[in-house]
DNA sequence: CGACCGGAGTAGACACTGTCTACGCAGGCT
DNA sequence: AGCCTGCGTAGACAGTGTCTACTCCGGTCG
């Protein structure tokens, strides 16, 4: 049950986030998991009954890894905690930067097809992160309405995760850092950065 | 040469528009379009030396199809031109629109695979409408660099109807219409609509 | 007028894929 | 000892994209 379980669901996983990462999520497939895992190319179908449910697995590590890069961010020293809006922005330079890192794991994270899938369904995974952004969103503009205010950085987030990463926006930003465009999203919808 | 040419290549696309509208993206196979195009199962290769390639013939119909709403939208009534404005907020509204009246197509045309292939490249295809985007932006806010705020104003567009059309925004947006996430978006992006 | 020739589409093969089913094969329980 | 159950194997099947050899037919040229 642990992280090195031997197990072969576990180790079908664990292929399968190497091989995303190292061939990309076209190479995703139930064959080539099964044979780097050097088993018969039916074996996976004790564990997961179907491709899909496999990329699931996968793609919930993701939102794992997701999940412990913005524990980090938001607390980097517990005697220190930052503001709101600085861990606001710390939220958005880690999400942005995940997508960068881990640009297969992302795609795989946010294919709809496998939000709907799984027995418990990945939509549900991201959405304590939400609620947590949604919060502190929430602290910075009390007044404003948080919920939207929060999803419309969310998706602005989204966006600029996206088009950045597949480089759809040479116009936008000649230079190579985002940390520019990045600012400018945050400052637009949480106002110029007062805080500090 | 014109639309309705009844030459194969154009037929193909013509068929692959309608399954792509009926059954999804998926559904945009190789060999389904030669079959509901009556040919065999060889022939697209004459014209589309690659699947990826008549997939990128069919996105850029959805892309002729982006650009002639928008125009439409920005010049309702050629005697009383929209402001500036209100011509952002137009074409912000006929983007999303169009991401939720044809999702198959809006998915066909943002997948990243399709933008690298195709003779001339699909990336150019939506450059002029950015730039058109980014003028119209540059006229609501001279002071600020109008490249940046456009781009991420594209990018929070981008995201709104991605995330909007799976449904990854449930607890942002309890209700149906996104008439007011998107103004939230624009006010963030332009200001409190002071215009009209 | 007849031969040729090149574009257009056919048909079959190939290596893949995901799914399904029948089959072994071990270990543990009664 | 015998059996059963969990785990993995192996093969079949339909479907896919790509490649290649072939046919067919209309136009051109000698």
């Amino acid at each position: 049950m642990t992280e090195s379980d031997t197990g072969l669901r576990a180790r079908l996983v664990d292929v399968g986030v190497e091989l995303l990462a190292s061939e990309g999520p076209q190479a995703l497939t139930l064959r080539e998991i099964a044979r780097r895992a050097g088993v018969s190319h039916g074996a996976p179908r004790r564990y997961f009954p179907t491709h899909l449910e496999l990329l699931s697995a996968i793609a919930r590590r993701g939102f794992d890894d997701l999940a412990d890069r913005v524990g980090k961010a938001l607390s980097p020293d517990p005697h220190d905690p930052l503001d709101p809006r600085a861990q606001v922005a710390a939220l958005a330079r880690t999400y942005v930067d995940f997508a960068l890192d881990r640009p297969g794991m992302y795609e795989l994270m946010f294919r709809h097809d496998l939000l709907e899938s799984g027995t418990l369904g990945l939509r549900g995974t991201s959405l304590p992160l939400f609620s947590l952004f949604a919060d502190l969103v929430g602290e910075v503009h009390p007044e404003a309405d948080a919920r939207r205010t929060a999803g419309a950085l969310w998706a602005n987030l989204h966006g600029v995760a996206q088009l950045w990463r597949w480089r759809s926006l040479p116009l936008a930003v000649p230079g190579e850092d985002l940390g520019p465009l990045l600012d400018t999203v945050l400052a637009a919808h949480l106002g110029p950065e007062g805080g500090r």
